[in-house]
RNA sequence: GCAGGGGUGGCUGAGUUGGUCAAAGGCGCCGGGCUUAAGAUCCGGUCCCGUAUGGGUUCGUGGGUUCGUAUCCCACCCCCUGCACCA
């Protein structure tokens, strides 16, 4: 292999990729079609290592899927509104569509250098008024079916970032994207129904092929719970209480009945009375502290007594009203009975305000019901102490059901299923989104902005000033006729929650150049759904429900025939790269502290540690660099192999250029093979059937998207065949002709610009790898798995005869110069035969010895001798024989023969003057060394 | 606290329908061939012991089931992710 190798001309294959449209998505009739997606990027001005990962697997699966004869839909746009380019704006002065088309630019430029097979005739970007104009259309016609609503209601509202957050953006209290403080704000709002879905979104991750990891996200995130809404009335007033319980058989044990501080019922039986004052200064603890400090002080709870009693809805009971910290204004009813017996919350309130506890519930059947409670005792349990009769003694479920329907009949009650996912606000107070097409005009209200006026589009006469929205400076945007009646009206300043943008986007992919629809029905219900769809974890609750809702909500508007929008989820793992870590303090640190220096708060000397790339911690890898100095196909193939697509890998400069090595190794392998001059050879047919075999093993791995093995196969494995082929005597030229099209194929899915550089340079091809169909992978015949066979037999044999001849070597005191190979005897073979035989056809191992004293091979005096031999030996090596061995055994493979044939590789194997082989027992069999000799596992004896 | 995912040799990482497992592959390290040399590449070694094909101890910890367990069961510890006074 020639170490004068130019470089492949990564840039040069591109531009004949491009220049011969080899990637444009066309529907081809009668051929299977595969959408294989990527999650679109926000066009910061650098492609990062994650980018290159995530799309060096997606396009290793598109390419892949081309060569398997699927039409290959693989596009790539920018997830192009967001507030990073307003920020900038504010912060360094320019206009966010000028700073976003420049980032846009360049990192399309840097994505367009790995050599990614996209379409590209396809790119999209959100802030295109011709995509965004769809979006604003979806949302009248989601006011039209009643799934976009104004609402006054008490929001997330992030200073920082100046608007409101959806809850889904809210991350322990803070704002998924500034990581600031999120407080709760009344705001009026544009909500989309998202509950309306519930159900649907939680049993369709049933029906695709999510991580687990992502579906629980999912289902936490929905929060079903089963229970019952009960009314409760009020002594000496109209009004009634409705709480929400999971557990109406806890019903009897109700002491009192807790108020959210926040529910209006609270305020209205406080006023004017003298505890007005005590309930205004817990409203203000729990509404106006931000939702970070309030989950800190969680723990502590605090409550009053409201002065007001509830009547219980069965017993006609007076129950005493508390309002209470703890109970969520916006879950449930913003209300709940208390049963102390039973619920833990519920009891630490009640022995802090020595509030009575009353068991209902025992938790073995008949058990003691009186007796004080230690704690409470949550668990499902059979009714006591119930005040009417007919309850007691129910258990679980059936004791729900029957108070439920005690309070169906008293029409106090019912059974209700309960969601904790809240309406999607999609409100922005910021510039850089979509305009909500609303328009509000005093005489006709709110009116959506008419079809024949989208889009509304940004104004550019804006002014940044990072106050307000800066929507409201454009006097041009602001003022506007009203559609119905004509009158000056005002538009709607606040803009879309740029998830909107990215819950549709792969079906605008399916016919991106739609400009009288958002996208033809039949075309994206021809590629969709996505087959796979791959990129980071952080999406799992956001974007992945908020496209899966959209789907289902255009799907019942009659645009699409699509349930889910994904069926194939792949997270990628983090890139991480090792940086300086105490173990003392459990810290990472900059890289500017140097590994083996001291540590800068404990003075231990600083370990390191694999942390995911990050600008702060400074341990990242300029892909820019990467490819500039080993190529793209080097990294690909390095990110590929470093680790499994799911798993976290880690950077390692050492392993790239080891990876570096293979590639020029492999491109210096079709001269090599060329070179080949020996003519035809017993070998031939050996690399042939464990080429064939290989690919088969290649297709498998890419299949389950396990591209790890895969790349193995492809870029590794192959090249040691080929090098056992030619250690074994193999030089015949034409073996090259044989292999080269189908492993350049194989090699084009991670490396394509080195696999183009084969294709180009072989007799028998035309047009592209890159393009080409991969032919179907040939039945192995019989001779060729024992032709396998007979090889790894000599391979293994030559490892186990290795070992040993070191340890024979330290008793002989010498190099050994011969070496004599006893073959098990044939009875050993009959039996394990036999014996193997016996097994696979069900037999318990342990039942064979009946059949062995039949055997003829276990007659006369050595009878005793083969027994003993079957317990100690035999019987266990049945077991441990695995699948290959034990079709070899019972093959026809003749092992004397394999050996001799080999023989004199061995010997130069080896490092013999001669290798001798014997069948154990025979006549020439004198070293009395049979006894160890096994099927596949020949004794040795070394002089 | 609840839920999901994990803990394998110097590192990384396969392997989990129990037997093919002292445990693939890669990296690192060691030795050898090739070479004037370097690089590249090829071959071999890389838990411990062992004058012959073997033995010992290993897959978070401790128990258990089994002829046999990295793999199955139970308990515990630790790590990651998400949710969290959700009634």
């Amino acid at each position: 292999m020639s170490s004068e190798l130019t470089p492949v001309d990564e840039v040069a294959w591109q531009k004949k990729w491009s220049d011969a449209s080899i990637f444009e998505a066309v529907i081809t009739e009668g051929k299977p079609s595969f959408y294989c997606l990527e999650m679109y990027p926000y066009p910061s001005g650098k492609m990062h290592m994650g980018h290159v990962r995530n799309y060096s697997i997606g396009d290793a699966v598109a390419r892949f899927k081309r060569l398997m004869g699927f039409d290959v839909l693989y596009p790539m746009g920018f997830d192009s509104f967001g507030m990073p380019a307003e920020n900038a704006a504010i912060a360094e002065g320019g206009h966010p569509h000028d700073i976003t088309e420049r980032n846009m630019a360049s990192i399309t430029e840097q994505i367009k250098r790995m050599g990614f097979s996209y379409d590209w005739g396809r790119l999209l970007k959100s802030h295109d008024p011709n995509y965004y104009k769809w979006n604003q259309w979806f949302f009248t016609k989601f006011m039209e079916h009643g799934l976009a609503r104004r609402e006054h209601a008490p929001v997330n509202w992030c200073s920082a970032c100046n608007t409101v957050l959806a809850n889904e953006q809210v991350k322990a209290g803070r704002c998924w994207r500034c990581n600031g403080p999120v407080e709760q704000k009344e705001m009026n709002q544009w909500f989309l129904d998202t509950p309306a879905y519930c159900q649907e979104l939680l049993d369709g991750l049933d029906t695709i092929d999510f991580p687990e990891n992502v579906k629980s996200l999912q289902r936490d995130w929905l929060g079903r719970s089963e229970g019952a809404n009960i009314q409760f009335g009020l002594e000496g007033r109209d009004e009634t209480i409705e709480v929400f319980t999971t557990r109406p058989d806890t019903l009897f044990g109700v002491t009192f009945v807790t108020l959210a501080p926040e529910h209006p019922l609270a305020e209205t039986i406080v006023k004017g009375t003298d505890r007005e004052a005590e309930w205004k200064d817990l409203y203000d603890e729990v509404s106006i502290m931000t939702e970070f400090d309030r989950i800190k002080n969680m723990k502590k709870k605090k409550g009053m007594f409201s002065g007001c009693y509830a009547i219980h809805p069965l017993t006609n009971e007076r129950v005493p009203i508390w309002i209470g910290n703890f109970v969520i204004a916006s879950y449930g009813t913003g209300a709940v009975m208390a049963v102390p017996a039973h619920d833990e919350r519920d009891f630490e309130f009640a022995s802090q305000y020595d509030i009575p506890i009353r068991r209902v519930l025992v938790m073995e059947e008949g058990a003691q019901h009186d007796g004080e409670l230690k704690k409470a005792e949550t668990d499902d349990g059979w009714m006591v102490n119930s005040p009417i009769d007919g309850f007691d003694g129910r258990y679980g479920q059936e004791a729900r059901n029957a108070v439920c329907e005690a309070l169906e009949a008293a029409g106090c009650g019912h059974r209700l299923v309960n969601w904790k996912l809240r309406p999607w606000l999609i409100s922005r107070q910021r510039y850089w989104g979509t305009p909500i097409p609303v328009i509000y005009c005093e005489d006709c209200g709110t009116v959506p902005v008419p079809d024949e006026d989208l889009p509304v589009v940004l104004p550019r006469d804006v002014v940044f000033s990072g106050e307000g929205n800066p929507l409201e400076t454009s006097a041009s945007f602001l003022h506007v006729a009203c559609p119905t009646c004509g009158k000056d009206a005002r538009r709607e300043t606040d803009t879309m929650d740029t998830f909107i943008d990215s819950s549709w986007y792969f079906l605008r992919y399916t016919d991106p150049g739609n400009d009288t629809q958002a996208f033809a029905k039949a075309i994206a219900d021809h590629w969709m759904q996505v087959d796979f769809y791959c990129g980071g974890i952080e999406h799992a609750q956001m974007h992945l429900i908020y496209a899966r809702f959209m789907t289902k909500a255009l799907r019942d508007m009659g645009l699409t025939t699509i349930d889910e929008p994904f069926n194939e989820l792949l997270c990628q793992g983090m890139v991480n790269k090792a940086a300086p870590f105490c173990s003392d303090c459990g810290v990472t640190l900059t890289v500017d502290h140097a590994i083996g220096s001291p540590c800068p708060h404990c003075s231990k000397e600083l370990g390191s540690r694999s942390a995911k790339m990050s600008k702060s911690t400074g341990n990242t890898v300029s892909p820019e660099d990467m490819i500039e100095r080993y190529g793209a196909d080097t990294v690909r193939l390095f990110i590929l192999f470093a680790a499994n697509p799911t798993a976290g890998m880690d950077w390692s400069d050492t392993a790239l250029e080891a990876n570096h090595r293979v590639v020029l190794q492999l491109q210096g392998i079709p001269d090599y093979m060329n070179e080949w001059n020996g003519g035809e050879g017993p070998m031939d047919a050996w690399l042939e059937a464990r080429f064939e075999q290989r690919r088969l093993e290649f297709i498998a791995a890419m299949d389950e998207y396990d591209l790890r093995r895969a790349v193995e196969v492809s870029h590794f494995e192959i090249i040691k065949d080929i090098n056992w082929y030619t250690r074994r005597g193999g030089l015949n030229g034409e073996m090259a002709n044989k292999m080269l099209p189908v492993w350049a194929q194989m090699v084009s899915t991670s490396t394509p610009h080195l696999a183009e550089e084969w294709w180009e340079g072989m007799a028998s091809t035309e047009g592209f790898v890159s393009s080409s169909l991969m032919p179907l992978p040939i039945e192995s015949t019989t001779t060729a798995l024992v032709n396998l066979a007979g090889e790894q037999y000599i391979r293994d044999f030559l490892e186990q005869a290795r070992k040993i001849k070191g340890v024979a070597e330290r008793h002989l005191g010498q190099p050994a110069s011969e070496a004599t190979i006893v073959v098990s005897p044939s009875w050993k073979r009959t039996l394990a035969q036999a014996a193997l035989n016996f097994v696979i056809e069900g037999g318990h191992p342990k039942q064979f010895m009946p059949l062995l004293k039949e055997m003829p091979i276990a007659q006369g005096d050595r009878m005793g001798e083969i027994m003993g031999f079957w317990g100690k030996k035999m019987l266990p090596q049945v077991f441990k024989w695995d699948d290959a061995s034990r079709e070899i055994i019972c093959s026809t493979l003749d092992e004397e023969a394999v050996l001799a044939a080999a023989s004199d590789f061995i010997a130069t194997e080896l490092n013999l003057k001669t290798v001798l082989i014997v069948e154990g027992e025979s006549e020439s069999d004198t070293t009395g060394r049979a006894g160890s000799a096994m099927p596949l596992s020949p004794a040795v004896v070394y002089v």
